[in-house]
RNA sequence: GGCGGGUUGGCGGAGAGGUUACGCACCGGAUUGCAAAUCCGUGAAGACCGGUUCGAUUCCGGUACCCGCCUCCA
């Protein structure tokens, strides 16, 4: 079995990816917070880590990976939202309306991610439905000195921890000399986290040792990944962002409450930029998804997010998108061409062309690489050698790419009644036979004022969204 | 201020110490009634300054510029 190569945050080096148990390879990737429509920034981790999801799901078998994704459901953007809802007259409890604005984001989310080919991870699971594992695990942190509470509050004490800082590559020392928030006054240092906070009347809290009160942001993913992937798992990913202070305090709690190793390999993917500049809600700069589906199919999306390494940062704009579009266009006109595709059994990987892809994918999932090798094999399908065209249909599937039926591509999203298209063909086809062709240009024209192309093959006239 | 990443052809974007990345666009040719698609072909790069080397865009050092994290954020 080949090695896989991962660039591992925590050493910042790529390494050779050995699973704890590979007959149960353990992935945790952070989750969106569900409080409005995701932007395309959360669509990168997605597609990033499903292309990772399907990488493991070859090398070590279908039923031996766990992928967890959790979604955040405790937040104050959701609560704001919720008693906005109230004020404006929504019928329903407080707790009524989270739940409602909860599932609804969460529906968004699917949709979104199902349009971008991303398979549904494992467990999604919700903060709401672990409250009882972060208590537990909050308490553990207390009996064993790693955490205090005060004022209502529990804090993770970080000078307990000796490597706090170490996946960031930073000291406390050096993080509270850059400091640039507000302490707590009951904080018995600047750095020290909250696991547990209290939550006022209108707010949603349980009840716990420290009276009513909800939990912080970091434990959530602690206890969830406790629950279900155990004490250490393999891979642990999101975005770059996330690092510090998100993950590094993952780690503080997991090791403090479980000791060990608490993730193997830690992954992070660059961002999304628009004109260079971060994307994010803060900045107000961001699209999200739903619009950007609005113009481009999920495909077009998830090939443009194919073409960078994960790791690099990249820019987004229509252009791009558009490039990239023509690019998956080109894909499937091949496949098009090369007429009924087979799907291939299994891949032969001794094949010089699928070995390539392959070994691009293996060093650090390189998908630059991968999708160049798709291409070389467009041209050899183009050249005639069609029945590469399902080992082209088989790669790209590995990538979550190609598997829709080509002319359904090709001709989806055209608002033109396909009869209609057809008439025109054929009336074309007449005049062309009667050699009229000022008639069968305009025709032609007429079609590609719809947005419509026509070919002509031997075979007889075909067309293709333009 | 501390820490990290980056600078590749017109644009996007990889790998590799010496041989075509790949995609989009452009140009020439084939094909076509003309196009489109496709094929063949051409052109085009490695921020700057040093060093190592027979040879560096690829390794090392420095300079410049850009970006990110240090604060909720994918």
């Amino acid at each position: 079995m080949v090695t896989i190569r991962l660039t591992n945050s925590k050493t910042r080096r790529k390494e050779d990816f050995r699973p704890i148990e590979p007959s149960n390879v353990r992935m945790y990737v952070c989750g969106p917070t569900v409080y409005d429509r995701a932007h395309l920034g959360n669509a990168r981790p997605v597609v990033v880590f499903d292309t990772l999801y399907r990488l493991l799901r070859h090398v070590y078998g279908q039923g031996h990976v766990t992928y967890v994704r959790n979604f955040t459901d405790v937040d104050d953007k959701i609560n704001a939202e919720a008693l906005r809802r109230q004020k404006a007259g929504s019928p329903g409890t407080l707790e009524d309306l989270i739940h409602q604005r909860t599932e609804e984001t969460i529906a968004w989310y699917h949709a979104d991610m199902d349009a971008l080919g991303a398979l549904r991870p494992s467990h999604e699971p919700r903060a709401t439905e672990y409250i009882g594992q972060m208590i537990a695990m909050t308490q553990g942190l207390i009996d064993t000195g790693h955490a205090y509470a005060v004022e209502g509050h529990v804090l993770f004490r970080v000078r307990s921890y000796s490597d706090y800082g170490k996946l960031s590559g930073r000291s406390v020392d050096d993080m509270i000399a850059g400091a640039r928030v507000e302490v707590a006054p009951f904080k018995e240092d600047p750095m020290d986290f909250v696991l547990w906070k209290p939550s006022s009347g209108e707010e949603p809290g349980w009840e716990s040792p420290w009276g009513k009160g909800r939990p912080g942001w970091h434990i959530e993913c602690s206890a969830m990944a406790h629950e279900l992937l155990g004490e250490s798992f393999d891979i642990h990913g999101g975005g770059l962002d996330l690092q510090f202070p998100h993950h590094e305090n993952e780690i503080a709690q997991s090791v403090g409450a479980c000791g060990g190793e608490f993730v193997r390999t830690w992954m992070h993917n660059g961002f999304l930029n628009i004109d260079d500049t971060k994307m994010s809600k803060s900045l107000g700069n961001f699209f999200t998804i739903a619009d950007v589906l609005k113009k481009f199919d999920g495909e077009s999306v998830r090939l443009f997010m194919l073409r960078t390494h994960y790791r690099s940062p990249f820019n987004f704009s229509d252009t791009l998108l558009e490039e990239a579009r023509s690019a998956l266009k080109r894909l499937y006109t091949a496949l098009d061409a090369a007429g009924p595709v087979p799907d291939l059994a299994a891949i032969d990987w001794a094949e010089p062309r699928a070995a390539a892809f392959k070994a691009a994918m293996d060093d650090d999932f390189n998908t630059p690489g991968a999708l160049a090798v798709l291409f070389d094999l467009v041209g050899d399908v183009n050249r005639g050698q069609t029945a590469d065209a399902a080992l082209l249909k088989a790669l790209a599937g590995t990538l979550g790419l190609l598997q829709a039926q080509p002319k359904a591509y090709l001709q989806g999203g055209s608002s033109v009644d396909e009869n209609f298209v057809q008439s025109r063909i054929d009336a074309r086809t007449a005049a062309k036979q009667a050699r009229n062709f000022a008639a069968a240009d305009g025709i032609r024209a007429e079609l590609a004022a719809l947005g419509i192309e026509l070919k002509d093959r031997p075979q007889g006239t075909t067309w293709v969204r333009a």
